[in-house]
DNA sequence: TTGACAAGCGTACGCTGTACACCGTAGCGT
DNA sequence: ACGCTACGGTGTACAGCGTACGCTTGTCAA
């Protein structure tokens, strides 16, 4: 009798912080988080608001834990292959996941207090570059150039205008209807330009400034 | 005796949108973005909340316009010099302008709706590029490989758990005796390095990996 | 059996953004 | 000179937010 009662609502099982956190990263990834309330997600999981404060300090300590959520979802670089490979390879996973959680970006709004997830990512990038042969100095650098560069592509990649490459004609079009051509010729002249070339995706361009600093980095390793 | 009254209380004079938007400003970049409530400005101003609302059409609205008014802060691209000194000083810009208003850089969520300034700063930037002789293709790459540095940069720097280089020594110690050196012995390894050498400054990274990026451009733009 | 403890609930408080009705004044057409 | 309109600023009100606090209930140890 007990055990019918429990299969009512989906979500009878109790709740966990495990259970917390990954339904607010999906709603999050759904609703976006801004729209992520503590009520909205009790509610989701089937419990009061109040219900979620025994397994979260606040909504604060939640975001961050979210945040280090995510972070054990980016592949560690792989230790078999040579440095570059896995480099690269952690770069496209981080992009990959920062893409599927857009919200995860703007998070870091000084939000400077690093989970585990995230200390075990740095220590195992650090790693890697220095039994490549990196000193502590080059691999700091290295590392901070290419984290600039991920972050930084996922944040701009968030704030394009169109959500999928077939909008960017449409949205091409509706933009030099908008504004006036002479005003900003070279924005115009660019617009244009992928008016024409349908099959461009700016995700591309990742892979492309990657490999430029890879490359930048692999110069001064050698020296 | 009238204009004896208009003195008495310090913000008398007529709420304009320009006075809202860098009040909004000043007040995010001393108390942080997420402490600018609607009520707080306006009392600052010295008007009740609801006068905010005849220049600004909701606070969606004014934050877009926030990130306007630092675009306008950024230096533009100088015509006179060679596209890489222009591009690098337009860098140093932009990165000195994004560390005075940190919450900016996060304010990019969802925000796809450029203002004048920014599509003049795009403008300028994408000319510049172009007139040196990078083709649409290659100035699109250019610019967005060096965006996203510079915006990644930022965003990295806002989360360091220090404000000013002296804290430095201080965290590193702290945090070495937070973990266990044995589970993250490069992140440790790396710490203590910068024990040492008490005059880092993580803003110095910028520079070095500018330079990276700017030679991989050049090198490209030379095939 | 008792007693402690943990999980979940309900209520309430102070804060937020903003819709709406209202008012005084400046400027304009007549 | 008169009246009208439009505009800038105000006050109240409402729904939604995070969360402090006290309560109930179920579980397990002693």
């Amino acid at each position: 009798m007990k055990s019918q009662m429990a299969s009512r609502r989906r979500s009878r099982d109790p709740l966990t912080r495990e259970r917390v956190l990954d339904t607010a990263v999906a709603l999050a990834d759904q609703s976006g988080i801004e729209s992520l309330s503590m009520r909205k997600l009790a509610m989701e999981l089937g419990f009061g608001a109040m219900a979620l404060y025994k397994h979260v300090a606040n909504k604060e300590d939640m975001l961050d834990a979210m945040v280090d959520v995510i972070f054990n979802e980016m592949a560690l670089p792989p230790t078999e292959v040579p440095w570059r490979e896995a480099m690269r390879r952690r770069a496209l996973s981080a992009r990959e996941v920062l893409s599927r959680h857009p919200w995860a970006i703007g998070l870091t709004d000084s939000r400077m207090k690093p989970g585990p997830a995230n200390l075990h990512h740095h220590d195992a990038v650090l790693g890697c570059l220095r039994r490549a042969g990196f000193s502590v100095a080059l691999a700091i650098h290295a590392y901070s150039t290419l984290d600039s560069y991920i972050y930084g592509f996922a944040l701009q990649e968030q704030s394009l205008p169109f959500d999928n490459p077939d909008e960017v004609g449409d949205v091409a079009e509706t933009m030099l209807e908008g504004f006036p051509v002479d005003t900003y010729p070279y924005l115009a002249e660019t617009i244009v330009a992928h008016l024409n070339r349908a099959d461009w995706e700016f995700g591309d361009e990742f892979e492309r400034g990657l490999d430029l600093i890879l490359d930048g980095l692999e110069r001064l390793l050698k020296d």
